[in-house]
DNA sequence: CATGAATGAGTTTTCATTCAT
DNA sequence: TATGAATGAAAACTCATTCAT
């Protein structure tokens, strides 16, 4: 139970114990609780005290910890949007070719959806909800538009198929959450051949057409 | 507001209603008005009086109607998903191309997207919630079956890319929701040129490559 | 229980029931026995289902009746407050002499505190509290604007002793409410005689000094 | 902050703390705290925590010091009580005559309320309030027994106005509080001549009348 | 059939008090 | 002794559902 073995101590003095951390576990257990139950029911569908008993709380604790139930939604939000964005960025091959970076945004992507799929969940259920904050808002708007970018840096080096403005980005994003929901719900098949074939069509979905 | 204006009373007294053509009027407000907050702040974020309030009718009528909350989800769920299958399924080319037949289920969807997206937005919004029943669960996984057969049939008669089971419609049906959702949302463009493009890419998705 | 019995009706015919006076009845209830909770035991002291309670009715029927707690302090304030001023107005000799018309003042408070002394208490306790609205203060400060229009008056008559603006009015305002505190407390007789002979000692302490 | 700072430490260790002196200390920020938050909002408009944050101390320290909240609130009326007493008793001129000793109490009071606002305010808002203990209570009615003797004897000695019981007693004090509170509201002068002039009309009103 | 006032269990949130450190 | 995180009962308020009219 004591994570904190191992420390040096001298003197025969208490070791200090770092009481931050210790608060740190029961804010993640809240959040990772939170995260599971904002998943699967929703935010208006989860009650406060529901958390508190999946994160072994007591319902009063959970408000040492966040100002209100909204708090806890923006808090997670925020936190996979970004986890889920450094997922992608982690080794991507900015100076690769168009073929080689949508192999790696479709792979990350999927394993990021095949690591933490309640986290997937969480972000596409409440994706664009009213109760989300300023700053959620923001993480969020950035993506699209890092995306938007991305689409027309390759359009412009006729790379990719010439499309207005986010059909392209739209398209593959929405497959790609079509694609892990279907996995989810036994719709489609989701070994290591379903993702080379669904990677390989996406691709030539989005390709300049040969000639 | 009272439809029935210009019915023959007499003497000061009721008017004879003709109930049985007042009480189909009632439950299509409730399912109108239910469509509308349900699609805009989802089923636990809508309250029932709220729904009696934008139908026009008192909240206990809407007991007269429906057992319970649920009960409504149930029965738009229900048929907004038979409508946009019926839409659809309107002048299908069975014996069409495929590329016909996809030109006719994009167009269509996207079609019954654009007139009904309040209905689009509400079937999005509570595919597979754990508050529908049997039956919609039942309505939803025929359609499921249907498409996956048409790929199959397709898939068999080598017009279609291999894949594995559940690829191609999910990325099919996927793409159109994100494609939409970004239209909504002004991320992508949605003029007639869009759609085209977006089909384009949709059939070279999902085609069997070249050679 | 029914208190529209007597009522006339013709032919028969189910009569017309005043449900509006039903429902005020209980808006009364709640009304009433708020006044009696919030005068023993403060605002805060008094939970709403407390007030629900001593009213007979369910706690969520009091927010058919008001949008909250606050709003029922202040609609007992604003209503009370304005009964004091009436019983003080009632036959006021705005003609009399100014001895005559401190008698009425006094002896209408004082009858005032005598017959309803929840409101008189609730109104002392809840005087310039934080809770209280706009209009709320508004009823206050009227009644505070014609107290000192009344001395000044007289002041300028030479009838009353001369003195900064505000003494006398708080002077007077303040030993009635001590007078009618003690009378509560036991700690002064509250007889015939003893209101004689406060007003008599008010009298001396407003009066302009002989010669 | 630390009012010990400048203390000798050594080697970094923790200073030695003068335990007794600190412990003083706490009690008096406690009440002092207290004093201030139920003055201004009332004893169940306080948080307990909110009184620690304003003492600088933890919320746990309080329970150190005091049993429970409402054993502070009675700590803190009972001081305030018998400050104003002695700040009225000190001096007070018991062989002087009535006008004499008038002149000291009035201006004894608004001194002290001018001096201790909070703690006047504070006993005025927490008089007779349920959560006050016995102890409290007689401290109270000890003042108030004083004060009618006080009157009595005069009275006897016909240079007061023949008033029964507590008639003259509740009128003075009542009258003081109401000046006060309404200098407070800016409703009265509060300058030095007002306090002259008050205290003036209040001699004039328990007086034995001329002839 | 239609109503909408009434209900009370359920919601989010606060807070006096305790207790391990 | 001092702390402040944790508690859980209770606060204010909401809402799905019922039922007398």
């Amino acid at each position: 139970m004591n994570i904190h073995s191992g420390l040096v101590t001298t003197h025969g003095q208490k070791p200090v114990i770092p009481y931050a951390s210790r608060t740190e576990d029961k804010r993640e257990c809240i959040l990772s609780a939170a995260l599971d139950l904002f998943a699967e029911k929703g935010f208006h569908g989860t009650a406060v005290p529901e958390i508190a008993e999946h994160a072994g709380v007591a319902a009063g604790t959970i408000y040492r910890y966040f100002t209100s139930k909204e708090a806890i939604v923006n808090a997670i939000y925020q936190r996979q949007k970004s986890q889920m964005l450094a997922a992608v960025m982690a080794d991507f091959p900015f100076q690769g070719e168009a073929r080689t970076q949508i192999h790696h945004f479709v792979s990350s992507v999927l394993t990021f959806a095949r690591r933490y799929p309640l986290a997937f969940k969480f972000l596409e259920l409440h994706h664009h909800a009213p109760y989300l904050d300023a700053k959620s808002r923001e993480v969020e708007s950035s993506v699209v538009t890092m995306a938007n970018e991305f689409v027309a840096q390759h359009e412009r080096a006729k790379v990719l198929r010439k499309a207005p403005e986010g059909v392209l980005s739209s398209l593959v994003w929405g497959a790609i959450v079509g694609f892990v929901r279907a996995g989810w719900e036994k719709r489609a098949d989701t070994g290591e051949k379903s993702e080379v074939a669904f990677e390989e069509a996406i691709w030539e979905a989005v390709r300049r057409p040969h000639e």
